[in-house]
DNA sequence: CGAATTTATTTTAAGCTTGAAATAACTGCC
DNA sequence: GGCAGTTATTTCAAGCTTAAAATAAATTCG
């Protein structure tokens, strides 16, 4: 149709013609359809295997690094996931004997979660296994492919942070 | 401790020094954070913007691309959620009046869902600003970091799904 | 046709997750 | 010291999510 004869002000022009996002819509549509199937898979074969959730496994992965132990807060944050969450977590792998708590030295408010001897080591084998899948599930990709997108995550997890931070700004 | 002295069969050995495979759970972890990072902020702005979730969201989405309809079952595939939770998210949303449901004129068992106009106007306007959010989070990207990234992220896809149905056969 | 299997959906129990409100303890500052 | 503001954690209500079992309808095939 021509539109030569049609003077639009700008407000309507960007009703009407919406600049064009929709390439950066199908990359995190893929981003997101990746992770999903990949972390559906991890969560079936970590209850096949080991009888655990992701959760639980992510929470001790995050213990297993740090030898004396987290405060809740630490964890909420490396995790990315609510305090709130995190209570109800640690209740459940206290109950099952993997982690110990205690309160902290030096801050009567933090309590300093750690995995006991039996947790370590129950994690310890899920987690040999678990890298073998991981690395089963990107067996098709180059040592390029990985270090390409390596450096591609990393630069769209910088450009997140950003547009998240300079929101609150 | 000199162990020159002690052989070890291929077993014990494959048990005390495995294959090394943190690079690709290195990969994994950041491609978890990214998508993490983004959901969490995308679902913190629809939220505060629309009063909506993230999944009650990406329900209105998929329906939005099927004018007639879907069976939950599809919608189940597609989403890549367990049917169970789709009975709660539509029963959700056709209490709030976004969504129509009518047994299948061809397989009795079937509902087809699909969006009322006001569940359709209401998504649109969504998407629109949505739309907009993804673009910003994905900025510092160039076309080609875009482009190649697209790529990777579908030989990745590529090489789960081999992985996953590879396992089932 | 009819039995066996598959497919579509719902139900249930358990656990996960969030955001908001409440409590308690710490920190900075006057 | 003590007030104001921040931080650590818990609690709560609501909703999300899954896996497994149950129900019902369709399909396959002998």
């Amino acid at each position: 149709m021509d539109d030569r004869m049609i003077p639009l002000d700008a407000e309507t022009k960007a009703v009407e013609m919406p600049e064009h996002h929709r390439d950066e819509l199908r990359l995190w549509l893929r981003l997101l359809t990746c992770t999903t199937l990949i972390e559906g898979e991890v969560r079936r074969r970590l209850r096949e295997s080991f009888d655990v959730t992701l959760p639980r496994f992510d929470l001790m992965a995050q213990l297993d690094k740090a030898p004396d132990g987290m405060t809740l807060s630490d964890l909420s944050r490396r995790m990315m996931v609510s305090n709130g969450n995190l209570t109800g977590l640690v209740d459940r792998l206290m109950a099952s004997g993997h982690l110990d708590r205690r309160v902290s030295s030096t801050d009567r408010r933090a309590q300093v979660v750690s995995l006991t001897e039996a947790g370590r080591a129950e994690f310890r084998a899920m987690a040999a296994e678990h890298e073998g899948w991981i690395a089963e599930l990107f067996a098709d990709l180059t040592p390029k492919d990985q270090k390409d997108l390596m450096r591609l995550l990393a630069k769209t997890k910088g450009s997140a942070r950003r547009a998240i931070v300079g929101d609150a700004s």
